[in-house]
RNA sequence: GCCGGAGUGGCGGAAUCGGUAGACGCGGGGGACUUAAAAUCCCCGGCCCGAUGGGCGUCCGGGUUCGAGUCCCGGCUCCGGCACCA
């Protein structure tokens, strides 16, 4: 080995020789699931989220993939057979846009920012297995996301219909509502416009509850992203309550969570785009303003119309309907708080007990009427201000009265159902998944549009339906594939006829839905994967990946889990066992990210300080999952780190092969010796514990750390390299340090395994502590008084609790303490501490 | 407004089960080596005081406990998610 550490020659070596092993599983991956039983080894399937080929990979990136490779690497060490593919998510607009401005085609750009990225991953080391790469803009890949696209189509789960949506007028596109933020784009930052378009849906909601009961089969998952997908499903328990115009003409149903307060009924809401509004009103005098009023909420901007503080408008249709449990009829406004898409578009206001409904009463000087009464003073105060929304007692409710909420609700719908007049009912927030986009670089949607036969599906055996080539990618409010006119015009499968083809393409979270099956067979031509090996590596064991997609990316692959499952084509429910999110890397106080142009790539720090640098620096910065400010200050800490394992190593390397059996610790005479090898071991349980069940790589790098400075500083005192306990404790103590250090770092500590005489790292078992080792013969024992700490002392482990506080009461400092007081109470904790209380 | 999460040195952070607060690293100070610098190595490093000692100290105020960064109650601040969802 060199006598100094220079980076570049150490990475490039083991690079080019991990290149010749190839994929970093011991076999080809393949269907023989008895290859487990055969060998013992578990199966462990490690994924990252998949990069999006933008252009460069940045700090973001290099800690989620560093995490991965630490994972994988030390599965695969445990014994474990693992599996660490990767790929690239690749249709999506950047690509599309950078095209519009160059004239490039968004194949070509996308393939060249593959190739760029590739090589970044490569130059960090990663032992991703390459030989089952993959890219979604690939048409072998998209086959069989259109593929699986008409397996929902022929079940009704993918459906083309008009629906109020989202567009963004600047990327001129729908988007879905998990791409909408605060009424804005998630990508293009535009304010967003409600357009009513036809469009296509992959109906989610269908399985809204599956979502919610399946959390359950979740190992383990973040909480805040488990929450985060429930409240976005919205869950909501009630009952639909028919309520018939006075003149009996309709039954209009309404959705409510409150049907206990349903004799506090005093109007009655539809939303503007209520498809009865034009009927009710047709030749009344009120028709002209509800119309206008109507007019107005269309137009109206969504974040605007939704503000939750706006002042409640409405409109009086000068119709009433009849409250079904009293048969009181109450006048119908239309107000443009009440959504068309949640419920059933027509609310029942109860003023006294839902603060929205409340705040038009006022504006409308409609009555307000207590129906339950609350179980303190204060919840049962005047209805003068506010609603009262607490619990409490059922009040002038006729056979109500009396019972709490919960067994209101129960009676009320009880007696709703026998009438026929309502039932139980849930309700959920969660929308379709709008999946057609308006652009070209995506997914085409294989459907004909025939004039005698409609929506048809193309054939099985037609597909893929390739993407066309086109001369200008600008979006017109329609997809750019309108102007290929020779692929549009096509004959209808079914009759032969004219027909014209789809020219919307999907959303690229459909092609990121079902990317983990493809891994396991991504060369496949007869079928997106085969069911016998996708059921040996699925689920996924470790997903690791950002947080922003908790409920965009794993929602919908959750639910394309659950359709393939439903469709017999696997055989689990759930792709991501565990799941881990890692925090975000903020720069300029923003989330480090292309678009927003704060991006630091890994490149310049791979090139000065090295790879193993990098990732131990990523890594090092704080706490996996936290969100971090970005700032290079420290880097120098963890190459100085290594510098200082590389000079250990060389010092030692001379004193021979360490065998890995450690002797007695009672035989080791040097005390210097003895501490070192139980620091040597600590620092195994220790590394081994933070990866395994803590995912705290900090802390793990920063005990890898002591382990080496307190080598070092044995080995400058001199006094270890000269008696032989000393240099086997600094040989084993290098050692373990390289071999701990690989999955962080391994670049080096290949190399300084190589000179420590080993071979292969990556396929060395990982070690196990001598347990010897880590029983201490020794401790120190805190002594404390009414709590202060004031001494402390070593004693031998094991002693008994009245001899440790007979030697703490002995000691100086602690006999000042408890000087001229009484002792009351002594409280000894074995090996730990005592404790003096004294009054 | 509702639901999560977090507040510890100049900075990133550690303290995993209620038991030595500040591991590890950055930055800072001092020293050794050197003609010099870099690199390396060693030492110091929460605040205050009458300094081989003592007092205070983990956002603030209470509480439980022999003992609280850690548990409980109340508050403040910051971050994230949702937000007129009936």
């Amino acid at each position: 080995m060199a006598d100094r550490y220079v980076p570049a020659e150490v990475e490039r070596k083991w690079q080019a020789i991990w290149s010749e092993v190839g994929a970093f599983r011991a076999e080809p991956i393949s269907r023989d699931s008895e290859k487990a039983a055969r060998t013992g080894r578990p199966k462990v399937y490690v994924l990252e989220m998949l990069p999006y080929p933008s252009g460069e990979i940045h700090m973001g990136h290099t800690k989620n993939y560093t995490m991965g490779d630490v994972i994988a690497h030390f599965r695969r060490r445990q014994g474990a057979e693992v599996f660490h593919p990767m790929g690239f998510d690749a249709f999506g607009l950047p690509a599309e846009n950078a095209a519009i401005k160059t004239g490039e085609p968004p194949a070509e750009v996308t393939r060249r920012n593959i190739a760029r990225i590739k090589e970044q991953l490569q130059r960090l080391g990663y032992a991703h297995d390459w030989d089952t790469e993959l890219a979604t803009c690939d048409p072998g890949y998209y086959h069989w996301t259109q593929w699986i696209f008409l397996r929902m189509f022929e079940r009704g789960l993918a459906e083309r219909r008009e629906a109020p949506v989202n567009w963004d007028p600047v990327d001129q596109t729908v988007l879905a509502n998990e791409q909408v933020i605060d009424g804005r784009s998630e990508r293009s930052g535009a304010l967003v416009e409600r357009r009513e378009l036809t469009q296509w849906f992959l109906r989610i909601t269908d399985y809204a509850q599956d979502l919610l009961d399946d959390m359950e089969l979740l190992d383990d998952w973040p909480e805040r992203v488990l929450v985060m997908q429930r409240n976005w499903i919205g869950r909501s328990e009630g009952a639909t309550v028919t309520f018939r115009t006075e003149d009996g003409a309709h039954d209009i149903p309404v959705f409510t969570t409150r049907p206990d307060t349903l004799f506090g009924a005093t109007f009655f809401l539809l939303a503007p785009e209520h498809p009865l509004v034009p009927d009710l009103v047709a030749g009344r005098p009120e028709a002209a303003a509800v119309d206008e009023y109507v007019r107005a909420a269309g137009v109206m901007d969504q974040t605007e119309r939704g503000a939750a503080d706006r002042t409640k408008t409405g409109v009086s249709t000068g119709v009433s309907v009849i409250n079904p449990v009293n048969g009181e009829p109450i006048p119908v406004y239309v107000a443009d708080y009440v959504l068309m898409d949640y419920g059933t578009g027509a609310v029942m206001a109860v003023p006294g007990h839902d603060q929205r409904d409340f705040e038009f009463a006022r504006a409308f000087g409609l009555p307000v009427r207590r129906v339950i009464a609350g179980p303190d003073e204060q919840a049962s105060a005047s209805l003068e201000e506010e609603a009262m929304t607490g619990d409490g007692v059922a009040v002038n409710s006729s056979f109500l009265d009396g019972l709490g909420v919960a067994d209101a609700k129960r009676a009320v719908i009880e007696w709703l159902a026998e009438r026929g007049l309502g039932e139980h009912a849930v309700d959920y927030r969660l929308r379709d998944w709008l999946i057609s986009r308006q652009r070209y670089w995506g997914c085409p949607i294989p459907i004909v549009h025939c004039e005698s036969c409609g929506m048809v599906a193309v054939p099985d055996e037609d597909l893929p339906v390739l993407l066309p080539e086109v001369e200008d990618y600008q979006p017109r409010g329609q997809s750019p594939l309108a102007a290929a006119e020779d692929w549009v015009s096509v004959d209808c499968p079914r009759c032969g006829g004219g027909a014209r083809r789809e020219t919307d393409t999907m959303d690229t979270f459909v092609d990121s839905s079902w990317y983990f099956l493809r891994y396991t067979a991504p060369q496949l031509s007869s079928a997106a994967f085969e069911r016998d090996v996708v059921d040996y590596w699925m689920p996924v064991d470790q997903y690791i990946g950002g947080v922003e997609h908790a409920v965009l990316h794993l929602l919908y692959a959750r639910f394309f889990t659950k359709v393939l499952a439903d469709l017999g084509l696997v055989g689990f429910r759930e792709p991501f066992r565990r799941l881990f999110t890692q925090g975000m890397i903020h720069r300029h106080g923003a989330k480090m990210s292309k678009s927003k142009g704060n991006v630091v790539t890994p490149d310049e720090m791979v090139e000065t300080l090295g790879a193993d640098t990098a990732r131990l620096y990523v890594l090092f910065m704080g706490p996996a999952a936290d969100d971090i400010e970005w700032s290079d200050d420290g880097v120098r800490g963890q190459s100085k780190f290594l510098d200082r394992l590389w000079r250990l190593v060389g010092d030692t390397a001379a004193f021979g092969e360490d065998d890995g059996l450690l002797p007695d610790p009672a035989e080791v005479e040097d005390s210097a010796a003895l501490g070192l090898l139980r620091t040597a071991e600590a620092t195994v349980a220790k590394v081994t514990e933070d990866i395994d069940e803590r995912f705290s790589f900090h802390t793990a790098i920063a005990a890898l750390h002591e382990l080496v400075n307190q080598a070092t500083r044995g080995r400058a005192d001199g006094a270890l390299a000269e008696t032989a306990y000393g240099r086997r404790a600094l040989a084993h103590a290098a050692r373990r340090a390289v071999s701990l250090l690989m999955p962080f770092a391994p670049h080096i500590s290949c190399e300084l395994w190589e000179a420590l005489g080993g071979e292969r790292l990556w396929v060395e078992p990982w070690p196990t502590p001598d347990e010897r080792y880590l029983v201490a013969t020794e401790v120190t024992i805190v002594v404390q008084v009414n709590g202060k700490l004031r001494d402390r002392f070593a004693a031998p482990v094991g002693s008994a609790d009245a001899d440790l506080a007979d030697r703490a009461k002995a000691l100086p400092k602690v006999a000042a303490a408890i000087d001229g007081k009484e002792l009351i109470r002594e409280i000894v904790v074995p090996d730990k501490l005592v404790n003096l209380v004294a009054r």
